[in-house]
DNA sequence: AAGTGGTCTAGACCACGCT
DNA sequence: GCGTGGTCTAGACCACTTC
């Protein structure tokens, strides 16, 4: 409630998604949303670069700012959005299972694919996520100790992320992500109803706070028919 | 070369790069960068934010300006990367055959499947790319001949974005895209080298111009060992 | 209290599209 | 030529971290 710019994109992001602004016209020029919002240009400009990237618009110089058709509000399957979030925004009827939560020490095994410091102590956990009564997604998790304290088996079978930013209020910040399809290695065959698919798609992922500090390390292992990825990208 | 701001951003990003400022340490203040580069510090900020969608730097406000270890961001295969520059990129010995060229009008089976409107000519190509020996990716691409005129069998053997961007001085603006394994088709069977493999990893794309409208639509089909994508995301 | 980044302003000039 | 967005400035005040 605080930031002019995020208020004014607020509002304009609402009329675009409402229909109240259609898709295709231009938005009023910024002197006039300046004048209309009492607000200086480059405030305008900060909350139309918000809207820009977001895909609410498209700029250009002479002409004005187009309003794109609203995209269909899509997730990324895992990374940065919590599992309890997608399911429930997918209407999906999803469980998790705990099958193991330990207390770790970063060995050199651990230290090379993960990118923690060597004698960290961590917490491994592997879940199973069960959708629609089918298991169909292998989580492995590795969670700093030092920054997350106090975890438990009981914290993890609700939501890790809920824990951390409203327990704990850390803000997860960013992540560098990874997918590649490979072949199931036996604990996939273990905990997945893998009959007949022959690949499983992994999302490794390494996931920061906003301090920069690496707090979890993520191999998220799903079935290949159970995957989605859904990106909207600009030109750079 | 214009541009202040984007010339303090190349200049730090390639010092960030060459490893001549080092990761997890801090940048020169705000204040301390608008007098070495004698600016205003507002741009020195337009610099930094880039520097930070790129993913170079996270800031953290009455601290400064953190390097990140930018190492490992790597290239998202297909999409808005040529194959061409991309294959360059990774020093691949990459070849490129053009199986299909025609010219053809969106019916009403294509109009459902992209985003064109019905009637409309297109240029229908497919593709396929030989990555040191193999036919590892089938690209099929549906071009909107009113924006893209004078393709032809020649250029598309060649790079497509080359003469868009350069011949007809297009710009190509923004993506969306969709990642999925898809069993592969009898066509995938044809004309790629899928000994062994059961799955094929489905790129959909739909590409837009800066002025936003659609002209292309694409469909990279990838053999699963061969398939990559690498992220960075921040948190919204 | 000092130093950092975050927000906001009022104004200037430039580059581009349109007519 | 006029209106649009793009860049840049110099300064103000606020919020946060650190000492």
């Amino acid at each position: 409630m605080n930031n002019k710019f995020i208020r004014i994109y607020e509002d304009i992001a609402a009329d675009i998604r409402t229909g109240e602004i259609e898709a295709g016209t231009l938005l009023p020029s910024e002197l006039d949303l300046s004048e209309q919002y009492q607000t200086s240009r480059e405030t305008i400009r900060k909350a139309l670069k918000m809207l820009y990237e977001e895909g609410y618009i498209q700029k250009i110089q002479g002409k004005g700012s187009i309003v794109l058709d609203i995209r269909k509000i899509d997730f990324p399957i895992s990374g940065l959005v919590s599992f309890k979030e997608l399911a429930q925004k997918m209407g999906h009827r999803a469980k998790t299972y705990v099958n193991v939560f330990e207390d770790r020490e970063v060995d050199q095994n651990l230290f090379k694919q993960i990118g923690f410091a060597l004698n960290e102590n961590v917490w491994e956990i592997v879940r199973v996520r069960n959708v629609d009564g089918e298991h169909v997604i292998l989580d492995k998790d590795y969670i700093s100790q030092k920054l997350v304290p106090g975890l438990s088996k009981e914290i993890c079978n609700n939501s890790i992320y809920e824990y951390i930013e409203g327990e704990l209020g850390l803000a997860i910040s960013f992540a560098k992500k990874e997918i590649l399809v490979e072949e199931p290695t036996e604990e996939d065959r273990k905990w997945l109803d893998l009959d007949g698919f022959h690949n499983v798609v992994v999302v490794r992922s390494q996931v920061y706070l906003e301090d920069a500090s690496p707090f979890q390390y993520t191999e998220s292992r799903h079935r290949p028919d159970k995957f989605k990825f859904v990106d909207f990208a600009r030109r750079r």
